[in-house]
RNA sequence: GCCGACGUAGCUCAAUCGGCAGAGCAUCUGUCUUGUAAACAGAAGGUCAGGGGUUCGAUUCCCCUCGUCGGCUCCA
């Protein structure tokens, strides 16, 4: 055996002595670099090197070593937890976006003040720098020491077998367990079944806190009994920590559930039952100029506008597939007249009922048909929220019929159209999801043809350039769709629109258009909600500005404020002109100070005041502030009028 | 649907270890007439989410329902 090792150290030939460990070579200190890549994979940083090694360093502030940090911690937690609480089993660990979990089986569930003391609990342990220590047992051997930690049985259980998805827990090979170790006494502390890697201690952690807590069933099926999951983020510096925590303070200030209050754009009355909004009228407004500017949009595309009913027969919904394959999401039957009526979950079978209604000809295809289109859905109680989960909404909903042959290219034309939209709406970063089906029950027609429709929409999906996400057994019932994941303001990403091929429902509806050769087909039909519903969509909005909507959608675009009573009569007339270019515009002639009705203003986050006072009446003019607080004294009112309807016009943020 | 927390005036929040329910903002009425984020005064506003139980007495303790919030599962 050689007293050398000839490695490759980030990128360069090295040679050091036999034993050395990927830290030594490394020179890692613990603290930045936290652990190696070898051979591409990831290892403590204690893995001792082998001949013709190849290491690189993962550093603590990478993707990667976050993801080791908050692995780690979790480790800590559930050493917390069951110092705490001796008969907590354990579940699942591990790292997750901006932090981590570990689920336990206990008695009660954990309370505020539980988690106070298990954070407590692990910043002693922190503190004590313990060792993360790997150690190879064989399948026997974990059973035996795992013996008190039943779910622990049940992945070793699944290993090799059913766990292809690689957990943390159990890796494809050999399995591990850590053990953490008193950095003096080299005394066992706890242990854990665990792939790894970890931080070389405890130490190396820099900063964590532990977020909420809440129930999780088991391997993620409601079938399984439930557990308790603690949720924590832990970072590779304080600084980034207390950044993300402002992240989420952000995030609690544009709560469009807070905003929409705030502001009156909505509320949710319980007289009416979960998950059914009502606009206000200063919601409405915006709503308003959502749908029409989607009516305009969809005129000039080609589309065709039509109108069907809330309720039908049940019998449509077992023609199209609904009832066999949907009825859990949908409101139950009502009896009227001996027959069974249902309240719409979805528009398209309607809209293959206008499609049918006469002989169709292939020189009508692309057909598109659209609609604002309320349906109501039995939204579970648990998963209702604000406006971006309800059980009564309305969906901007296209179905387009086409040939087989017309389809690529009308897809290709759809996405275009969908990503013009939402980027006059303030969006412009975006990425696709490509949901298909998998093996389940919940799908119906032939695999083949969903093939097809699947690598029909993964093409034009590919073509547009944008990051494309696979989403596997993600599709509706009746086929593949692509959705438009659109980054907000802040950095969250939402679905908005969804593009559904369906080669199953023109089937089961006997859809038919004569081609030219006289032939009778059957067309291809495209889903496609583009706001994903009015409702989603403002709610999306309003988080996206934060309430402060750009002019063209603002409820209140202009507020006259009077700098004292006598300037009040001015400001009408001005009003009486913006009104004239069809500008929504109001004069604040309350009793209030000027200075109190610039903080009512500022507070309804109207994009424009326009203060008058003796100066401005005397110069025909108007002083502006903006949003900003900026303002812009004496402005001849012409250029004012012409300022703002510019802003609306173009669309602009201001 | 499941686990947990919560529900007091239009809003934000106090208080009552079981004994007359309180503030600020908003609203209304007056006074004041003001140059870029809150003038002053007064009035009005509550079946303490709803229902049932325990108790001499329940907003407070217990149970149920509804709703909200945070998770899970599910989804536009």
């Amino acid at each position: 055996m050689s007293a050398e090792l000839r490695i490759t150290l980030a990128g360069a030939e090295r040679v050091v002595a036999a034993g050395t460990t990927a830290g030594q070579a490394l020179e890692a200190d613990g603290r930045t670099v936290i652990a190696a890549r070898v051979n591409g994979e990831p290892r403590d940083l204690a893995h001792p090197l082998a001949e013709g090694d190849a290491v690189e360093p993962i550093e603590i502030s990478s993707d990667e070593g976050r993801a080791i940090v908050r692995h780690s911690t979790a480790h800590v937690m559930a050493q917390a937890v069951q110092e705490l609480f001796p008969e907590a089993k354990l579940g699942i660990g591990p790292p997750v976006e901006n932090g981590f979990y570990y689920d336990f089986d206990v008695a009660q569930a954990f309370n505020p003040d539980d988690l106070k003391r298990i954070e407590k609990r692990m910043r002693e342990i922190v503190k004590q720098g313990q060792l993360f220590s790997r150690r190879p047992v064989s399948d026997d051997e974990a059973r035996a020491e795992l013996a008190a930690e039943p779910y622990k049985l049940e992945l070793i259980g699944l290993k090799g077998g059913a766990a292809e998805e690689e957990s943390v827990e159990v890796g494809a090979g050999q399995l591990t367990i850590y053990d953490n170790l008193d950095a003096k006494t080299g005394e066992l502390c706890w242990k854990d079944l665990c792939r790894g890697p970890h931080v070389p201690s405890t130490r190396s952690i820099p900063a964590f806190k532990l977020m909420r807590s809440g129930g999780a069933y088991w391997r993620g099926s409601e079938k399984n009994p439930q557990l308790q999951r603690i949720y924590g983020t832990a970072w590779e510096s304080r600084d980034k920590q207390d950044e993300y925590l402002k992240l989420l303070e952000e995030a609690e200030k544009r709560d469009h559930r807070k905003l929409g209050a705030e502001l009156d754009l909505f509320s949710f009355p319980p007289e009416l039952g979960s998950g059914l909004p009502i606009f206000h009228p200063k919601g409405g407004i915006i709503r308003k100029e959502m749908e029409d500017y989607m009516r305009r949009r969809q005129a000039e595309a080609g589309y065709e506008f039509v109108n069907t009913p809330h309720i039908t027969k049940s019998s449509l919904f077992e023609t199209s597939g609904h009832l066999p394959w949907y009825a859990d999401d949908m409101f139950p039957a009502f009896e009227l007249e001996g027959v069974d009526y249902r309240v719409k979950p979805m528009n398209c079978p309607m809209h293959n009922l206008i499609f049918r209604a006469r002989g169709r000809s292939y020189r009508e295809l692309p057909l598109r048909l659209c609609e604002f289109g309320s349906v109501y859905r039995y939204e579970k109680s648990g998963v209702v929220h604000g406006l971006t989960r309800v059980r009564g909404m309305t969906q901007d909903d296209a179905h387009i019929y086409t040939t087989r042959e017309q389809m690529a290219d009308e897809i290709k034309s759809l996405l275009r159209f969908v990503l013009s939209v939402l980027r006059d709406f303030g969006l412009s970063d975006f990425y696709l999801e490509l949901s298909t089906r998998d093996d389940s029950e919940k799908f119906i027609g032939d695999p083949a043809e969903w093939e097809e429709a699947t690598e029909a929409l993964r093409q034009v999906a590919t073509e547009s350039g944008l990051t494309l996400k696979d989403d596997p057994g993600g599709a509706a019932f009746y086929g593949p769709k692509i959705s438009v994941q659109a980054k907000d303001a802040i950095g969250r990403t939402w679905q908005l629109s969804t593009i559904q091929l369906d080669l199953n429902q023109p089937k089961r509806f006997g859809l038919e258009y004569q081609a030219a050769d006289g032939s009778r087909q059957t067309p291809v039909m495209i889903h496609r909600a583009l706001f994903g519903s009015v409702e989603r969509f403002l709610g999306v909005l309003t988080e996206h500005y934060a309430g402060a909507f750009p002019p063209w959608l603002a409820p209140v675009q202009v507020v006259g404020i009077p700098i004292a009573e006598a300037h009040v009569p001015y400001l009408h007339d001005v009003a009486k002109r913006l009104r004239a270019s069809g500008i929504r515009v109001e004069v604040d002639a309350a009793d209030d100070r000027m200075q109190k009705k610039i903080r009512n203003a500022q507070k309804a986050k109207v994009p424009f005041m326009l203060l008058a006072g003796d100066d401005d009446i005397a110069n025909g003019a108007v002083s502006f502030r903006y949003r900003s607080g900026e303002q812009k004294n004496g402005v001849p009112v012409d250029e004012a009028i012409a300022e703002i309807v510019n802003a609306v016009e173009r669309r602009v943020q201001v």
